[in-house]
DNA sequence: CACCAGGCAAGTA
DNA sequence: TACTTGCATGGT
């Protein structure tokens, strides 16, 4: 089976076994962004706690978050962990906002998918899978997402090496699947989901995984 | 108690 | 270039 009916296959057993996703929670594309700089490294669980904090707070734009000071944005996203960390990167996130296009974010869509990703990944505090959610779940633009469970549950499937790069697991996906903005959203979810629950980092085995019916190597 | 969560950057050798 | 460490809260 050649990769594209491989991934495709993939897809379809999982979203059978699961049903969609309705990824990526958020009322605005602004939350989304500011979503996926709060979740690094962490449970979304806190993530959420950031974010109400912040709507309470009547902050939840990017005028308003640029008016703030460093130090209040820290202490309201505090549940979120690294707080300090992460107010300096949603600080120059908005930095960037204003030079790009004048806090629109709408406005970043009409720019090309290659040009834009660069420009992210020069953000300080801006990684490949920050930036890749942004693109897609923000912006609707069709990049593929990779986290630590998309390398997880293609490794256990010996599907990838083990220490596969970002950019490598991310090709494995672009270079056969058409660029097409649904189909990579519901994609990474899925991953997520089925690595949270098959694929997980210290206990291996919880049953079979979806995937198992298309694959070489069960888990 | 130990371990982990939808990473990234900076430091070391 | 290839590791290692700092960042920090909250759930299981």
């Amino acid at each position: 089976m050649n990769r594209l009916n491989l991934l495709l296959n993939m897809y379809g057993s999982m979203l059978k076994a699961l049903g969609p996703s309705s990824w990526w929670p958020g009322e605005t594309p602004f939350e989304v962004a500011v979503g996926a700089i709060l979740t690094q490294n962490t449970n979304w669980q806190n993530v959420e706690k950031a974010i109400a904090n912040l709507r309470r707070a009547k902050v939840l734009a990017p005028q308003k978050l640029y008016r703030l000071s460093e130090e209040s944005l820290a202490e309201l996203i505090r549940p979120a962990g690294f707080f300090r960390l992460k107010a300096g990167r949603l600080k120059h996130f908005l930095e960037f906002l204003k030079d790009e296009c004048g806090f629109e974010l709408s406005a970043l869509a009409s720019q090309d998918l290659e040009t834009l990703r660069p420009k992210l990944l020069d953000v300080k505090g801006i990684g490949p899978e920050t930036a890749d959610s942004i693109l897609l779940y923000a912006l609707n633009m069709p990049s593929f997402v990779v986290d630590a469970y998309t390398g997880r549950v293609l490794s256990r499937h010996a599907l990838i090496p083990e220490d596969a790069p970002y950019e490598e697991i991310r090709s494995f996906f672009m270079d056969v699947l058409n660029p097409d903005t649904n189909l990579y959203n519901e994609y990474h979810a899925l991953l997520v989901r089925v690595g949270k629950n098959w694929c997980k980092k210290k206990k291996p085995l919880c049953g079979p995984c979806p995937l198992n019916a298309y694959l070489e190597d069960p888990i």
